[in-house]
DNA sequence: CGTCACATTGATGCCTCTCAAAGCTTGTGG
DNA sequence: CCACAAGCTTTGAGAGGCATCAATGTGACG
């Protein structure tokens, strides 16, 4: 179900599209069209570094729309590929544009979403600026970002998968995770 | 000059008020009134994480909006703490969302302008995740991060005071900064 | 002129990255 | 059903880099 407030916008401004373990939705420097609704699969917003170092900004997970900041660019800042086969609905910019301009309450929720994305990416920087690992792992699966890939987790909090695995384990083995299968993990 | 679209509020919806250096604005779970505009000085909004460590979300410069996203929570997230003797104008939280319902223009101009919160919040992501010291400095300046408080500079890159000194010394020197005086530096 | 905070440099230790290897799971094809 | 490959999981060893502690220099301000 298309969330809250995308519901109001007509059936002519969506259409699906699927995407297969790989593919790329967009580049960085692409110019944005549409926002997109997830409902199935993941999708990686991710840039490079410099360095060539690969630096996962978002992951989009089920049920969720991305790529809503470019409704206000001319040009993605980053790339999207598809980490798992995907199902998505694209939605169009211009009407998405245009409800915000003749329906003050669609606005006023898509405001509000973007109000969660920002609180959403400050938890992320200050789960960044953690410097210790096992307090930083802690803190991610405390907020629901390990959801069975640990090598993908590990890149989103900025960790080898090395020092991720050591974490895990030590604070399964110190009480303060509980280890519920190979590669899951929650929070006690 | 109050940014766009606040202009467009009524007079009424505005106070000014004035902070010393080491006061607190508001603190983590005061329910929120109002958003600010910084006319003067510097507001650091920050939080501390489990082990007591201090992280810096966001530094408000003069001219900038800030505690935006409060507009639509409960409580704030983080600490607002002057450190920079300050002017500022409070904005009536209710006022504003009045002001979304009604007006479509403020309500685009206002989504606008999260967008443009949440591009450089991944900006900020991207710099965290850079793991070589060196490095990160190098894009934080290139950012424009760096205004003369050294320090402050660090904490928001996620560096020691030492390491940041050192890598900006060793950037001075190999060209890819200039030193332009004491701790001050610029992009060549 | 003394104090204070910032700026700078040095030495040490710990933590994480990196490279490496081996065990484990899953899927694929013969 | 087995063999093999591919990818994830786990553990080890070594090196390098950053944090930390420490000391000194420097400018601002009363």
């Amino acid at each position: 179900m298309l969330p809250a407030p995308f519901t109001r916008l007509a059936a002519s401004a969506l259409t699906s599209a699927s995407l297969s373990n790989g593919d790329t939705l967009f580049r960085q420097g692409d110019r944005p069209l549409c926002i997109y609704w997830l409902e199935a699969g993941n999708v990686l917003l991710r840039r490079h570094s410099r360095s060539g170092q690969e630096i996962i900004i978002h992951r989009a997970n089920p049920g969720e729309i991305f790529a809503e900041a470019a409704l206000f660019s001319s040009a993605y800042h980053c790339d999207a590929v598809c980490t798992k086969d995907a199902l998505l609905t694209r939605i169009d910019k211009a009407a998405v544009l245009e409800a915000m301009r003749t329906d003050p309450d669609f606005a006023l929720a898509l405001s509000a979403r973007f109000a969660g994305q920002i609180q959403s990416y400050r938890r992320r920087i200050e789960l960044l600026a953690v410097a210790s690992a096992e307090e930083r792992v802690c803190s991610a699966v405390a907020d629901g970002l390990l959801d069975g890939n640990i090598k993908t987790f590990a890149a989103e909090i900025g960790l080898s998968h090395e020092a991720t695995y050591r974490a895990l384990g030590k604070l399964a083995k110190s009480g303060k995770l509980l280890k519920t299968g190979r590669g899951a993990y929650a929070a006690p």
